[in-house]
DNA sequence: GTCCTGATCCTCT
DNA sequence: GAGGATCAGGACG
């Protein structure tokens, strides 16, 4: 991979325009991450703010993994690990611009409308049909989930993360400006 | 468009 | 037993 993910704040930063694959046994989809936020340890928002767990596990494995997670008893979302290991940090990728495989995107989300395929942390995780089954895999070309280099965004907004209630002051939310599969708020 | 709420279940307290 | 890195649908205007 040639995307640094020695740090996860840079890391978020440096993830966006890179384009992420999904090979499935329904055909593949890809799409532009625009919308990311960083977690590490230090950090109460992350899942590894209190140690590692079984759940949290892979955030404290190598960077370059796939943390996947279920949440709100419905919904699936992914993460790049980032640091060195037994550090837990990773990258939420919060949206897509999409590219390959929109007719299997809008099969999986129901939905017709370009813009709601992949503008949310579980919408995109639905879309590109990624869950608990994935959690783990290195994200190169030996899985059948990765990421390649794709576009240089040409400006960077920087924002407080989305649905956290602790540590909300870290502004560690960033998102190609103007894109418009950004999510919302 | 905005606001509010229900859905639904795993994880940790 | 509570709460969560969310989303969709309905009420309202």
């Amino acid at each position: 991979m040639e995307i640094d993910l020695s740090n996860a704040v840079e890391a978020a930063q440096n993830l966006l325009g890179a384009k992420l694959v999904h090979d499935s046994p329904e055909g593949r989809t890809s799409g532009y991450i625009v919308e990311t936020e960083a977690y590490s340890a230090e950090d109460a928002a992350s899942h590894s703010y209190r140690g590692q767990t079984e759940r949290n596990a892979v955030m404290f494995g190598p960077a370059g993994y796939l943390y996947v997670y279920f949440t709100y008893g419905m919904h699936y979302c992914i993460n790049v690990v980032t640091g060195q290991p037994g550090h837990g940090q990773g990258v939420l990728i919060r949206a897509l611009e999409p590219i390959e495989g929109l007719d299997l995107m809008s099969q999986r989300r129901r939905r017709s409308d370009l813009r709601d395929l992949t503008n949310g942390p579980a919408k995109l995780a639905q879309a590109m049909g990624l869950n608990m089954q994935h959690k783990g895999l290195p994200l190169d070309r030996t899985s059948a989930v990765w990421l390649e280099p794709g576009i240089s965004p040409k400006g960077i907004t920087t924002t407080s993360r989305i649905g956290i209630t602790r540590d909300t002051h870290r502004q560690w939310r960033f998102y190609i400006t103007d894109n418009p599969y950004v999510s919302k708020r």
